[in-house]
DNA sequence: ACTAAATGCTACAGCGACTGTAGAATCAAG
DNA sequence: CTTGATTCTACAGTCGCTGTAGCATTTAGT
């Protein structure tokens, strides 16, 4: 059984030391073992479960869908029903993300295009922006945080 | 000079009440004349302000881009260099946000398919996860928040 | 004129997912 | 034995708002 230090286990893991500390405080990740002095100490599991974690940040879960992938992931003998929804959640999610921002893209690029470089006064990129030309807008949500 | 409420100008502009305070707050837009009870007042200017505001924060810029934005506006005999450069830069991190959705996208797809829905203990998703696979990851960033 | 609903005000807390700071203790290497 | 790296806790800050509480004022209807 040997141990390893946070230290050791960011490296590992590929997480840093406080973002760690911050997965602990939530109750995402076990509160580990302690030294005699008060070090947390880790064995090779959580190496994976941090990993685990990791991936899942990466490929864009939210730190709720990754508590509940961790959750499911305990219990192996169900069905991989629920696995497959929260996949499938985030792809559309990420999916609708991508058609937002290709939209965004293209406007960008318009107002890039249109603008000859003259004084600011008759930049074009500014007065697309005055006109409350409806382009884009006029949903009235907040753009989604992927 | 006919003056506004905030409720007014929030739906003239359409950004929300909270929002339009929020703005005052950190800066960003001037603070209105008031009425003898303390309301704020607004002019017809305050629109204009605003839906740039507004249309901005739809092409995903940033507070801070907007608020260079902003004070560029208010000098019309410059170059409009500037402004092409922050919409250039705002391109450029929506293609970089465009590259890494659809890196994702990909493998999420990829994740998904490979799952043939039997007990969690199999499950094609999880073990993706697992497999410290470095895919997409091994670059030590954080996510963009486009 | 009166009342009820809508709107406005300030001040502060909370969101998500961390990151940074301060100050103290402990550890490993030279 | 000292120096520098690591670790600890606790708390504040990031961004761009949103929500809450508890008032005051305005507006519309009767």
């Amino acid at each position: 059984m040997k141990q390893m230090s946070i230290g050791q286990l960011s490296k590992q893991a590929g997480v840093k030391v406080t973002t760690i500390r911050y997965y602990e405080s939530i109750g995402l990740i076990a509160e580990p073992e302690r030294s005699q002095s008060g070090r947390r100490l880790y064995g090779e599991e959580a190496v994976q479960t941090l990993s685990f974690v990791r991936h899942g940040r990466d490929l864009g879960f939210s730190m709720n869908a990754i508590e509940r992938l961790l959750t499911l992931q305990q219990v192996p003998d169900q069905n991989c029903e629920s696995v497959n929804n929260i996949a499938r959640e985030q792809l559309g999610a990420v999916q609708k993300r991508l058609r937002q921002l290709h939209a965004l893209e293209e406007e960008l690029q318009r107002t890039i295009r249109a603008c000859k470089g003259g004084s600011v006064s008759d930049c074009r990129i500014i007065s697309t922006l005055n006109d409350h030309g409806e382009c884009l807008s006029d949903r009235h949500e907040r753009v989604s945080p992927l």
